[in-house]
RNA sequence: GGUCCCGUAGCUCAAGGGAUAGAGCAUCUGCCUUCUAAGCAGAGGGUUGAAGGUUCGAAUCCUUCCGGGACCGCCA
């Protein structure tokens, strides 16, 4: 529950007064009207635009309506002064005695202090990762992860009933390839010398224990088949087992989906999801058999032009149609693609989010395409995509190479510096900009670290809720206990700096979880341990400013509970990121 | 050639269409030996790539250009 809620509807109701009073047209739009904390303190604690949206509708000049809603918000109790400043603003200074009540709110509430309502329990569904489950997951899989998996928690958070998804490209030839592989490595585990892996497949270590299983499963019987018979068993086998290893490296970052979709069950399940889904694209005449244009600007030897199938994608905004059948009569990556997010639709998920790497925003314009075409414009589609990460160690570009198997697994990443410090950094960006990860700089006990630094501030408030026992043995520590301390006793504007921080968190979360951009609270993180810092350094030189007050039992109480609130936001929203809150530093 | 993303302080980046564009690092100036903890406080530093447009109001939205990155039937 945001604290300030209230106050938007105070000014609506305001709006309203002057529309009955006829000094606003009673048709006017009261959209736009926004209620906001100030970024500059001299502007009061709140600062709504409402003049200046309606001043034209009114027809008059922004300061005049302003002094006219004014007065009626200045009857409020909770509003100690109301100020009209610079071209219409209406400022709003909060009564001291309004602050109490956040902390208060915060250690009543406890874990659901941030939370919000907005989702409506609506259902969304995340789909996230999807890294092709032919081999151990590599750095570049790695921020998709962790963004989609914080992306969920903010939704969860915000009252969105979220459903995490993994789409398991378990179809098409690269699956094929995994399989021949496998199945070299099943020759080799009954002691056979199979030599270098031929170039196009793939010649990781991780396929010799599903070599070694086949082996022991199968025994000789693999090598008399032909292959159309050994390949559904080599690729059943290597899917399981290079599901199973991603499973685990997702495991590793606290990382866990509830669905686990196969491609390949589009057309191996029942029935044909994909034929059924040309079939309703047909209906809608959006399907036809036609010619594309070549690739502009670049020579492709391989061009070949040929009739095929095709949707109509650029009715719905992309830049051509799209062709859904390959050459070789099977269906093109992008036809089970859309059969996927129509099944989605089929489930009853009328919000969906998918979280891509870089490489795939040639995808974003023909994907919401489809989702337009298939759902009437019903269902709504966000594509998220992540930029590249770049790999430092001490500021030197750390140098990777698939080929040269220097390749960065996620996994190593995870075991170097752990996983709050991965999830952390890969989500102190926004999504779409590039991110820079230094293996060095985020063990760096600094300020310049955002990691440590809001760590430390967490563990800093655990200690001295530790410590206060030491002074005031018989103080109830407890939240709700804490709430009833005399919070009239903090004064200081330090404190008062923390309390109107802790205030936004639950606005911060609802434009985060809005703009789909779990980036700000990371940032809102910083700040907040930023404050908290700067209080704490301040009782060095001024004794009388310390959490722990000997001479002052319930002024000491007091602080302890702007100490536990903070550390609760701090622990909340660490929380949305993933990242465990460490109570003590080592 | 096209599509998408990015361009903000010396560097790395923030900023729900809102007021004087903010942090950290670096630089400069002071202070300092701890309520277990990264030392602390302050200062300077900007034509938000450029030019138009929309708006009461633009870093943010639209158009064009410049620069950087990703991608560009029949790979997934």
């Amino acid at each position: 529950m945001d604290v300030f809620a209230g106050f938007h509807g105070r000014v609506l109701a305001a709006v309203q007064q002057l529309k009955h009073d006829g000094v606003v047209p009673p048709g006017a739009s009261i959209e736009g009207i926004t209620l906001g904390s100030p970024k500059d303190a001299s502007h009061g604690d709140l600062a709504t635009n409402a003049a200046m949206v309606l001043a034209k509708q009114a027809g008059l000049g922004p300061r005049a309506l302003a002094e006219r809603i004014a007065p009626l918000l200045a009857s409020d109790p909770h509003i100690d002064k109301v100020e009209i400043a610079g071209p219409g603003f209406i400022n709003l200074t909060l009564a001291s005695a309004f602050w109490p009540r956040v902390l208060r709110m915060v250690l009543e509430q406890g874990a659901a202090y941030g939370e919000s309502a907005i989702g409506k329990g609506k259902a969304v569904n995340v789909e996230y990762v999807s890294a092709n489950p032919t081999g151990p997951m590599h750095v570049g899989h790695c921020r998709g992860a962790v963004f989609g998996d914080a992306l969920a928690n903010l939704l969860v958070f915000t009252g969105f009933a979220v459903t995490r998804e993994y789409y398991v490209n378990d179809a098409g030839a690269q699956v094929d390839a995994l399989a021949r592989s496998a199945y070299l490595r099943y020759r080799e585990a009954l002691g056979e010398d199979i030599g270098e892996i031929p170039e196009g497949l793939y010649p990781g270590d991780y396929l010799k224990p599903v070599g070694e299983k086949l082996a022991a499963q199968h025994a000789k019987e693999l090598l008399a088949m032909p292959e159309s018979e050994w390949l559904p068993i080599a690729r059943a086998a290597a899917l399981q087992a290079m599901l199973a290893m991603i499973e685990n490296d997702l495991d590793s970052l606290g990382i866990h989906h509830d669905v686990f979709f196969s491609e390949r069950s589009l057309t191996e399940g029942p029935r044909d999801e994909i034929a059924e889904t040309i079939a309703d694209l047909k209906t809608r005449g959006l399907i036809y058999q036609g010619r594309l244009p070549p690739p502009r600007g670049q020579i492709d030897v391989d061009w070949e032009d040929r009739e095929q199938l095709l949707f109509r994608a650029s009715e719905f905004g992309d830049d051509m149609d799209r062709p859904l059948v390959k050459s070789d009569g099977t269906y093109a990556y992008f036809a089970g693609d859309i059969a996927y997010h129509r099944d989605k639709f089929k489930r009853g998920f009328k919000t969906m989010i998918d979280v891509f790497g870089a490489d795939h925003s040639g995808h974003v314009k023909r994907m919401k395409a489809a989702i337009a075409a298939l759902s009437d414009g019903e269902a709504e589609l966000d594509i998220k995509i992540c930029q590249l990460v770049r790999l430092f160690r001490a500021g030197e570009p750390v140098k990777m190479s698939k080929r040269a198997g220097t390749f960065v697994t996620l996994r190593e990443l995870v075991d170097e510096v752990g996983a709050g410090p991965v999830r952390f950094m890969m989500l102190y960006r926004k999504n779409d900009a590039p991110l820079d990860f230094d293996f060095v700089k985020v063990t760096e006990q600094s300020r310049d670290n955002p990691v440590f630094y809001v760590q430390y501030a967490h563990a800093r408030a655990s200690s001295v809720l530790r410590n206060v026992r030491e002074t005031f043995p018989d103080l109830d520590l407890a939240e709700g206990a804490l709430a009833s301390s005399d919070l009239d006793l903090l004064t200081d504007e330090g404190e008062m700096a923390l309390i109107r921080r802790i205030a936004q968190f639950p606005r911060v979360v609802e434009a985060a979880s809005t703009a789909h951009e779990p980036h700000r609270i990371g940032f809102y993180l910083y700040d907040l341990a930023g404050d908290f810092h700067t209080l704490w350094n301040r009782g060095k030189d001024l004794p009388q400013l310390r959490f722990i007050y000997e001479s002052d039992r319930e002024l000491t109480r007091a602080r302890v509970a702007l100490v536990a609130s903070v550390k609760r936001v701090l622990a909340s929203g660490l929380g949305i990121l993933g990242v465990h809150a460490m109570h003590e530093l080592h």
